[in-house]
DNA sequence: CTACGATCTCAAGTTAACTTTAGATCAAGA
DNA sequence: TCTTGATCTAAAGTTAACTTGAGATCGTAG
């Protein structure tokens, strides 16, 4: 009994933790296309999965939908594009993640900060007090991390 | 003029960013608790910027308005916490920023390596098929980054 | 005191991302 | 062939997170 590397909706949804409805609405969506059988069901390939993969992933860190339809779109798969199209799009995309993660390990860090020094507030503590004497000093300071401005 | 830290709601859009509607919508959903002005106007502190702060970044990161609350709740001006109390919660939400990190890097770190190699497919490159071999040799592989199970 | 823009509350509307329902068809074992 | 579970489509329903609208009140420059 092979796997076949061609699975019904319902392997996928049991590998990849998704419902079943959750993929066909990302079809609908333009996130993947899957093949049909003969008789109308659909057939994913790896590809597909792995795209589902990423549709997670990306989604668990904000992304939109569509947003992650243009990275899909754009990414794998593209028709003729240039090297240098490819690794500008590449590029965009790795400057987004490199941005969220510098954000992140900053929250993190600032945390960090906080629990070591046991004031068990953050009122008084790193995250919140870094700007305190930026804040002194006139009419609109632009306080925490990364200036998200507030 | 002095802004005496004490700001209007309007102010408060202005400076975060956010709509005026969305503010009011967060202090119903309890993630903020503005004092008032003896006519009812809603009156803000730092205090209540920085945690407007933390919303728009942790929901940047996929985290619900009600996770949010909770952390909220939990980590500024708690009640009388135990200091491992404080601990615990803040170290939880510290290991939920370390595995998104984690998520994220390994994410950018493929897509590096995919940028790297030009072939201008991830079809066949390093994020989509760092699992190839493992799915050779059996039935439930977990491909790709950090068992998100596919 | 009088305007008039800023706020207020409460209720209803919107959008994204799905889920649920209904009724029909596919697919594989007994 | 029959049956039973998995899938199919299309449409309507749901939930989170807001926005919009209506009508009243606040608050401050003139």
């Amino acid at each position: 009994m092979r796997t076949d590397d061609i699975l019904s909706i319902g392997q996928v949804a049991a590998r990849t933790g998704l419902a079943v409805s959750a993929i066909r609405y990302y079809e609908d969506m333009g996130l993947i296309t899957p093949m049909r059988a003969p008789g109308g069901n659909r057939r994913f390939r790896r590809a597909d999965i792995r795209r589902l993969s990423f549709v997670r992933i990306a989604q668990g860190f904000g992304f939109t939908l569509p947003r992650i339809a243009e990275l899909l779109a754009d990414l794998p798969e593209a028709r003729t594009p240039t090297a240098k199209d490819w690794k500008d799009i590449s590029e965009g995309f790795k400057q987004e993640l490199d941005q969220k993660i510098a954000t992140l390990t900053k929250l993190r860090d600032d945390l960090d900060g906080c629990i070591g020094c046991g004031c068990l507030s953050l009122e008084r503590c790193a995250l919140y007090n870094r700007d305190d004497t930026a804040a002194q000093k006139g009419d609109g300071p632009r306080y925490l991390m990364g200036d998200t401005s507030d």
